[in-house]
DNA sequence: TACTTTCATTAGATCGATCTAATAACTAAA
DNA sequence: TTTAGTTATTAGATCGATCTAATGAAAGTA
């Protein structure tokens, strides 16, 4: 009985040469015992007077058919509930699945069947919580759909976004979720469409890429953010953060200037500044902001990220946000209401938009293959405190 | 010419039927000059008087190698870059791969060699700003080894956790983090070790789990979150949050008994306050708080996302956190530093938490079958501006 | 009884790669 | 020229499942 103990040993071979030949006789023996108790347990190798003994690690359909007397095929529909199996022969293979701790390999299934079972999210960035809140929404989401998600970050570099790209395909996602980096070309995602393997751009749109895409309003939401600062009494309100480059920064930029010059005012380059859209973008902006002669009464961000940022800037610079300084962003991600001041800002519906984004994902692996769709969330204004100043002392 | 419109048909098959015998040799002729100039584009099948053609949507190494005029395996090794290939072959087969646009399918690859490119991870929710930091480290980590992730949230259901779990050893990860779901059994992970795939347990640890572990010393936190407030002037100390299953928990509580025993003090079991690990659970702990009638002056919190409910509530009490109430947060999560006070917290270096738990469990992957190993961070107490208050009017 | 129909089951091919062991081609040494 | 040694290449088996088409058995029908 010893020679079991050998077995013991987690995922290693146990080998061991032998010379006398009663030692050969005996080993045959040992063998012959083994494979007869435990056969779906034991390997066994003879190379010349060398035997290597080693532990099967992989239990498959194959065993458990053999286990339970029947042919894989018939295992494999048990697996798959076919309605063509006997109460008694599923019973049987299930207790031999159970019995022998079966594992499913998804991936040989999935290679012969070829479907897939995961979908690839590529986003720019998880520290981001807008972006996490995308991701529960799309996650959550697409489990109800039996999909997994395969993850990647861009960090807003189009190498990465390339690279991931393609580590994606080779992984055989089902489809992909995209939030592309800003001026990436739209060639990679059309060439992936070509290939049967739907994408959904979120929050982000390319020019030119032939799919489908979720996002919110943008025009919509820059014009109610300053519709509502007007209407508080500001004149003269800047524009905070983003880059011209991205989709949403020019839509957001465009409901800015109707807002504006409905309101019959006018619009004054110096007042929209670009940065990165990160707490650090907001700081830097607000830097050039206070450098101007005639400065804002109030500010529009790009999201919330930067109203922070701008937030804390106007702090260190001795100006209370809110009662000096009225003070809109974008997207309602958690922290917006948990600031002092609470932020008023634009919801965009980040879960939901993700929500969005993995039902549509999935309408097209599942084979819908209409026109590309664009779904466009109604943005929403949540009045917090961060808009008591009035614009006039 | 006007055959090859059919090709443009995204994934699409078309098919027609012949009755002519003009029609039907025509046909063929089509047939040989299409096979003859894109003859890994189209395939051809033929039924009776039917005639379908489809396009051939995966182009396979099978391809590449028959256009590059080589075996299977030939084209195999110049994928994996072996040295026995010639410099003309190479060339040959990767301008095959180039022309056709061959897309490597490293699943099948995987099923073969039997290794696995993705790692499982399991967390308990993202929206939590803990874990999405964490899940950047680890993110972060895994990408220099090349290594996949695929996702998966509990909500601390045991149910989701066990389900989560088979979907991962499905999927054929090579490794699993895990952020366990409190009070879950250790027996499912034991077995999955087993089966040889590694799991590394992260911030909470699972009693009798034969694996390996990292986080933070909970201990020596809470000991130095207790030892401050204390040093501070503070002899009524309240920790609030958590549940008492949590082995965090204990061990933060093990530190704030000894901080508070060191000093002299008594440990009140009536400041010990249980409440989910939310905001929510902030505000509700803090509710009870409020009703007993000798109050502390200060309070650890059991994270910093319950220390930012407590801190909102007490607000709402007319109470001023940091100047009428000190207090301590875990973890250090972004919003700590933008928060009004800001908050005081002891930092678990979460991000650098989620590198080591990726390069344990890589290294595991690569086949160092050691003894489990745990990694303990040093925290650190991040001093900012909630512990004003000294306990004395 | 003979024939069709239906149903459970299965052998063998297949998905797209890698691996093994053998073969061909080309040198270098005897 | 022959032999051995090295190097590039390849045929065929293989990973673990599904799929196709065929099989045999039982039930229903004429």
């Amino acid at each position: 009985m010893h020679e079991l103990v050998l077995l013991t040993l987690p995922n290693q071979a146990a080998s061991l040469t032998v010379n006398s030949p009663y030692l050969i006789l005996s080993l045959v023996l040992i063998r012959l015992t083994l494979l007869a108790h435990l056969p779906f347990m034991v390997n066994f190798v003879v190379l010349g007077g060398h035997m290597k003994l080693e532990k099967k690690t992989h239990i498959t359909l194959q065993d458990v058919a053999k286990h339970a007397g029947v042919s894989r095929a018939t295992a494999s529909l048990v697996l798959r509930g076919s309605k063509h199996i006997t109460e008694a022969t599923r019973e049987k293979v299930l207790a031999s699945m159970q019995q022998l701790g079966y594992v499913y390999d998804r991936v040989a299934a999935n290679l012969r069947s070829k479907v897939s079972t995961t979908v690839g999210l590529i986003i720019m960035e998880l520290a981001n919580p807008f972006y996490s809140e995308l991701l529960v929404g799309i996650h959550q989401e697409l489990d109800k759909f039996g999909q997994t998600v395969i993850l990647g970050t861009t960090f807003d570099s189009q190498s990465i976004q390339e690279r991931l790209l393609s580590t994606m395909l080779e992984h055989r996602v089902g489809g992909i979720i995209l939030s592309a980096v800003p001026g990436s070309p739209s060639a990679p995602i059309n060439r992936i469409e070509q290939l049967g393997i739907p994408v959904v751009l979120v929050g982000r749109r390319l020019p030119e890429a032939n799919c489908d895409y979720v996002g919110v309003d943008n025009v919509l939401g820059g014009q109610i953010a300053v519709d509502y600062l007007v209407q508080k009494g500001h004149r003269r309100i800047a524009l905070v953060g983003g880059f011209s480059q991205l989709s949403s920064w020019q839509g957001r930029k465009q409901g800015y200037d109707h807002a504006l010059l409905q309101a019959g005012l006018t619009i004054d380059p110096s007042l929209i500044i670009e940065s990165p859209a990160t707490r650090q973008g907001g700081i830097e902006a607000i830097e050039k902001l206070l450098l101007l002669p005639d400065r804002p009464t109030a500010i529009f961000c790009y999201n919330d990220t930067i109203a922070i940022g701008a937030m804390m800037k106007l702090k260190d610079a001795g100006i209370n946000p809110g009662q000096d300084m009225a003070i809109v962003g974008f997207d309602d991600i958690p922290e917006a209401a948990i600031i002092s001041p609470k932020l008023t800002t634009v919801s965009s519906f980040t879960r939901m938009m993700g929500a969005h984004a993995a039902r549509l994902l999935y309408s097209r692996i599942e084979g819908s293959a209409l026109e590309p769709t664009s779904v466009i969330l109604k943005p929403q204004l949540i009045v917090r405190d961060s808009c008591s100043f009035t614009g006039k002392y």
